[in-house]
DNA sequence: CCACTATATAGCGATATTACTATGTCTTCG
DNA sequence: CGAAGACATAGTAATATCGCTATATAGTGG
């Protein structure tokens, strides 16, 4: 991996290193949804919730539609999807191992 | 996912999105390094070689062995490993595919 | 056009990250 | 002990990110 591809992979990295993005990004793991139910589903303000949505959609990880006066998002690289199910792992290695 | 658990998560790849430290993991997967050879593979100075191995030694990715003067830092979360995969896949997303 | 809803963006202070230099701490060797 | 090698850390200035408020833009219905 040389520099650039991994910068360009610490981007992408970075765009979803957040709690709030990560949370947007399991929302939408079930189907697309419009900024509105996003922002209620996470219990976040309109604002900070679109900025989260458009960081991580400059960076090609989500994209949009819009459908009248909403805009609904959904995941565009399935690869953070999986990236997210690593992170789960990490945090819970052993979900209902044994003890 | 709840709100801590989100923060968590979002702690433990935020170790790894930078550069710097995706090198570092990748040069890590073949084998235990010292300090000084991972510094010359990826063509860095030392503090900022350590301090990074440092950033990912607290956040529990890697672990590391004394042994006389040298330092063996290695992976010590396989899911990061799976992280950097996914990530490959995002950078190249039809590497050889047909065309 | 006007009012209203839905979304985006500008601006800002607080905080965090980055990259770097210098220096400190160990460890080994003579 | 004293010097040298290997690694860690303190200090710092530049930059980036965060969360917020206020405001702008776009669409809908009357």
């Amino acid at each position: 991996m040389d520099k650039k591809l991994a910068t360009h992979a610490a981007d992408v990295l970075k765009a979803i290193a957040h709690p709030m993005r990560l949370q947007i990004v399991e929302a939408l793991e079930g189907s697309e949804m419009c900024v509105g139910d996003i922002a209620d589903a996470l219990g976040e303000k309109q604002a900070i919730t679109s900025q989260q949505l458009n960081i991580m959609k400059d960076k090609g990880i989500l994209t949009s539609r819009r459908e009248g006066a909403k805009i609904f998002y959904r995941i565009e690289d399935p690869n953070v999807v999986r990236v997210l199910a690593c992170v789960y792992n990490h945090c819970e290695p052993r979900k209902r191992g044994r003890r």
